[in-house]
DNA sequence: TTATCGTCAAGAGCGGTGCTCTCGATTTTT
DNA sequence: AAAAATCGAGAGCACCGCTCTTGACGATAA
């Protein structure tokens, strides 16, 4: 078996485990940028360098502890959404707005890292990049049921003024892109969605980052009735 | 007169001003994690302490350039916005959508450093908060004008369903506050300002912070989409 | 005109960072 | 049991923000 080779990794795994553990916690209070690889081995009593073992790089660490983010936040809005009956579409979509919310709420300096700021000089490996669609899969889903069980107002022919020529095709091409995600529904429902889950996000990063301090005090029914304002630009029947 | 002792401080507000230059410009390469007041000092052909007799600490020099930041983003909301006639609303909530967009395409890091993620460690003095809102106040003049001249649907009574008993309240003061920046506007009507501005930036956000990559890649007429959307949700006659 | 006083650049230095390399010790494999 | 792979520890490099001291310069007052 691998119980023998186990011995040593076993540890190694415990050792990469604790390492992004205390990283996160880290990371909670002190932010990205004061992501530190010695505070990290000195809280675990370890010296700076044998970090280098488990982590090749700052960056590397970096991209376990986003990745862990974009599950953990892909995680709460899937058990978010699914605690709501199939049919009822617009619970569904403002339980995803919940999770949303709540979970960056939550987990400030995570949601930073994943939708804020880039951080400089850092490329995002490809690893990252599959994991940060679960949310957006979760919409996807949303949207298409919404759209074949008959509960999202159909394109009324040409009420936002039709975009002319040329422009036409490339949002055409880039509809379809995104229409992988929620099979079926016609470009205009596409953009609609688009156009909400900016409103979501735009919203939660202005929250999170403090744009709303001394402005919106009562951040929840605000969110509330924003993301049922959000629901009927979408199409969704209140 | 003050002509004597302005030698010395005219020679201290070139270099002060030549000091936030080469920073600004090191921040469009390396972000604001990676500016260094050494590096800066270095290009100016100063020792690194001699920077502290104009900036007593990192954190000073990066609220000036904040403070910069928002003002340019202002100015560029303000004279897109004044470009278009006065009673074209449309046209004017489009002019401020560009202006926006414009304007953090071509400073990505001035951008995301007043509205992307929080400096970690940085804490916003009072001066910044005074210079952020040049942008909003553009956004409640130009609704306010569409709302006196009846060129925003009116609240149609109950469309969105009725937020009910004690948040109703809340929701109501915070709709007070905001109504500061757009007389005379019925609540509904503020909180549609705010969702339409939440779309504005969390697409703004999106696209500069590359969450658009290997999704949309015509961003430009996917833009003017979502924006038309947006007005709709606005409630401006298309 | 001379003396004084404030302002400035420069340098050394402190504690911190990411990262590399080497060196023994230990564990795993052969 | 010998060989190979892995690991923690330590020293060291170049960089960072920031502080303190020193000596030179220039404006101002006697």
């Amino acid at each position: 078996m691998t119980a023998s080779r186990t011995a040593r990794e076993r540890v190694r795994a415990e050792l990469t485990r604790e390492i992004t553990d205390i990283a996160r916690r880290r990371l909670a209070t002190e932010g990205a940028g004061g992501l530190s690889l010695r505070a990290v081995a000195r809280e675990m009593g370890m010296v700076s360098s044998a970090i280098y073992r488990y982590f090749p790089s700052r960056d590397d660490l970096l991209t376990a502890l986003i990745i862990d983010g974009y599950n953990a936040l892909g995680e709460a809005v899937e058990t978010g959404e699914a605690e709501v009956a199939r049919d009822d579409h617009l619970g569904r979509w403002l339980a995803v707005c919940r999770a949303v919310r709540g979970w960056a709420l939550a987990h400030p300096h995570e949601f930073a890292l994943i939708y804020g700021s880039p951080v400089p000089g850092y490329q995002a490996p490809q690893a990252t990049i599959e994991a940060r669609v679960r949310d957006v899969v979760v919409l996807g889903r949303l949207v298409s049921d919404a759209w074949r069980a008959g509960a999202i107002r159909p394109p009324s022919g040409g009420a936002p003024q039709e975009s002319a020529g040329e422009s036409a095709g490339e949002l055409a091409g880039d509809a379809a892109t995104i229409r992988e995600l929620m099979p079926e529904v016609p470009d205009d429902v596409v953009w609609r969605a688009v156009t909400a889950w900016s409103t979501l996000y735009g919203w939660v990063t202005f929250e999170v980052f403090g744009q709303f301090d001394n402005t919106i005090e009562h951040r929840e029914p605000a969110f509330e009735h924003t993301m049922r304002l959000t629901a009927g630009t979408l199409g969704l029947a209140q």
